[in-house]
Order: C-alpha cells, then structure tokens, then sequence
DNA sequence: TAATTTTTACGAAATTATTCGTAGAATATT
DNA sequence: AATATTCTACGAATAATTTCGTAAAAATTA
C-alpha cells in the first residue's frame, strides 16, 4: 500500500512535480504565494518527508535539492480512487458527471476524453 | 465557504446519504462491517457534525435521528474541485482520464458521458 | 577577519482530529 | 420495584498534523 501524503505533503508535492528538483527556499517562496507559511515549516516538512520516503534529497550543494520520489500519476490516481469511494459511492460515472458538469473543460479536452471513451468501447466490444 | 468533513465525518455523511435519516446505533453498526469503532465514538462524531452543521437531529424520540444537512452533490462538488486543484493542477481531462481509464466505469456509464459531452458541445457552439 | 545572512537540525508547542471512559438519565425487562 | 440495557453528555486521553523557535554550521558580505 502506497504512503498517503498529508494535505500540506501533497502541495509540496504539487510544487516539485511542476517546477522539477528544488530547494527549500524555493519551494517556500512559491508556497507563500498562496499562503503566508514559515520557512522551517516548509523545512521541516520536507524534511519529514525525506524521511517518509515522499521525496529524496541531494546533499551535494550547501542548500540541499528536493525531488519528488514518486510519480504525479500515481498519487493522483490513488487520491481519485478513494474520492471515487468515499464521496461517490464508488461511480465513476458521477464523478466524472461532476467533473465535466460545472464547464471546467475546454472543447479540446471534450475531444480528448471523447477519443478515450471510443476506445474503451472499442476494447470492450472484442 | 462551505465546511469541509473531516474523514470521519464524511464517512458518517455517506452513510446518512445512502440510508436516509437514522440515529447512531445503526450509523455505528454500519461502521462497523468497514472497521471496529466504538458507539461513544461514533455518537462524538456526530455531535460535533451537529454542532458544525453537518447533519441535523430530531431529539423527539429518545434516541436522536441525525439527517445529513448538506447535500451529497455540493459535498462531491468540492472535494472534486479540491482534488482537481491540489492534485490534478486544475486540468479536468486529466482527471477524467485518469478516472476512465482504469476501467471503472460500464458501458452503460460510458453512454451517459458520452451523452453529457454532446449536450456540452452544443451548447459551448451557441 | 568580523558581522551578516543562509542554511540545516532538532525539539517542542499549537492545532486538529479521533477515540473512548464514565456518569447519569430514560427505557425496557424480569 | 429492582435490575439491566440503551442512550446522551461531557471531558479528557491519544494521535496526527502543522507550525515555529532556537542553535549551530557554512557561506557570503562588509
């Protein structure tokens, strides 16, 4: 079973999956754009979650870089299949219902998860 | 803004969702085939989800009957909106993609999205 | 080289969430 | 009526998460 990150964990995470390998300050600074947070908070954190194995650090240079030890996709899928099963009761057609429901997709990604659909028919018909 | 459950509480809330109005004994023993919980625990939980908003009861009978005050789609909606901001960075063909694609969902679930993208479609064409 | 700044390590406080024990009231059973 | 059961209220213990202060080492600047 995969280790489930905490909230803050997880927008750490976010930052490092979208900006590559980084240091704490960086990581801080672009948290704090959201949200004033303490730079040994993030710190600490990080640290944490070196040791929890979210994430691996190079201590090579004085101001040690972070990189994110497990795949966007994966976290995201295991977070989308408990949401899946705890607020959805387990449909996965509701959620996606819900998810294109409220316009938050744009005619190109319409296309997209058209394409995706025809091909699971596809696949399920042989 | 609307109060965010806590786990806990939202598991209490899809048991109030899919049961309908029903008072703590039945709410712990519904608990209970998932995990061992012990009943003052669970009648806890759902005081404070009283006194948070959660739920509402009706204390005519000696034993409370709690009812979900909130509903599951407005629930639902955050928590995907949540999930597609912290995890998914906002794209929401990635995360119906991510939700299609390990096959949770019939035929019959893939009809009704498709349905949904055509009438969305239309109406972006207007 | 002295002073300032940047960084890590560490511990612990503060906050939030979960769990449960105990007491007492209401009801049901014997 | 006495006993046992079921229920709520309440407080507090425990656990998990987040936050930050302080100290010391390393590096930079004056």
């Amino acid at each position: 079973m995969m280790i489930k990150p905490t909230e803050s964990e997880l927008e750490i995470l976010n930052i490092l999956w979208s900006q590559g390998p980084c240091n704490v300050r960086t990581v801080n600074e672009i948290m704090n754009e959201q949200k004033e947070v303490g730079y040994t908070t993030t710190l600490k954190l990080m640290q944490i979650m070196t040791q929890k194995g979210l994430v691996e650090r190079d201590e090579s240079s004085r101001s040690h870089i972070y990189s994110a030890k497990i795949e966007a996709e994966d976290i995201q899928g295991q977070m989308l299949d408990k949401l899946l099963n705890t607020a959805f009761g387990g449909s996965a057609s509701k959620l996606v219902l819900s998810a294109l429901g409220s316009g938050k997709a744009s005619a190109r990604e319409l296309e997209e998860i058209k394409a995706l659909i025809q091909k699971l028919e596809q696949d399920g018909n042989q």
